[in-house]
DNA sequence: CAAACTGTTTGACATCCATCAAACACTCTC
DNA sequence: GAGAGTGTTTGATGGATGTCAAACAGTTTG
């Protein structure tokens, strides 16, 4: 059923919008698997945790919910809860409001 | 004496500007004694390792070194032996070359 | 309700990392 | 050359980290 009046799905914690530190940010995206799901959500997908589309099929599903936690906690993205899934979403309006061009410079860089 | 002939000192090895990695970057960023002496380095100061202008009087030298190399491995600083003194430099120009936006969105976000 | 499904939590483990301390290498100065 | 100065290297150590595995919790379906 729907549950207790959330139609979308209730929201994981996560650091305000002006909480997110940078060096945190910078210390979540130091590590390869984590840049790389950085480059799927920032593609606009939202999909569940164990999506194919994350090309994490090489990992346990506990260290892909570990990563999870570390960049949800870090401010980079948001996690809402529908049923028995997880949609992650890049937190991109709050990360350009707190560190303005950061993030795109960051996906461009990507590219290279 | 002036030494072999180099008379602006010699360059401690680092990776070329092509070869900088993104992931290798934002890992030595990602710690927040790295992450102040970017801030002043790319204030323009270009002091030796035991400059009371680095702020770090209360880690020990050889820990100051170890935060050295972890910059210049990453590509973010080159360093110049003159004398007894290492002058180290932001690589301002390798790294817009690499990630174009990239350090000055992180310099602005530093401000915040 | 039982079974399947999705993801978290906990524990274990090997590795990495930041730090200090001591020894070392190199350079400058006396 | 002896001593002082600057920074690196090595070793030690406690803490953080990435990974897997097993157990667990909430949800959907049969």
């Amino acid at each position: 059923m729907s549950g207790d009046g959330d139609d979308a799905g209730a929201l994981l914690d996560q650091p305000g919008s002006g909480e997110i530190e940078l060096v945190k940010v910078l210390h979540a995206l130091g590590d390869p698997t984590r840049l790389h799901l950085l480059r799927i959500y920032a593609s606009g997908e939202q999909c569940d945790c164990s999506s194919e589309r994350l090309g994490l099929g090489h990992l346990h599903k506990s260290t892909v919910s570990h990563h999870m936690r570390i960049m949800r906690e870090a401010g980079i993205t948001s996690t809402r809860v529908v049923g028995r899934n997880r949609y992650v979403q890049l937190r991109r309006a709050d990360l350009d409001a707190r560190f303005p061009g950061l993030l795109d410079a960051l996906l461009k860089s990507l590219e290279v």
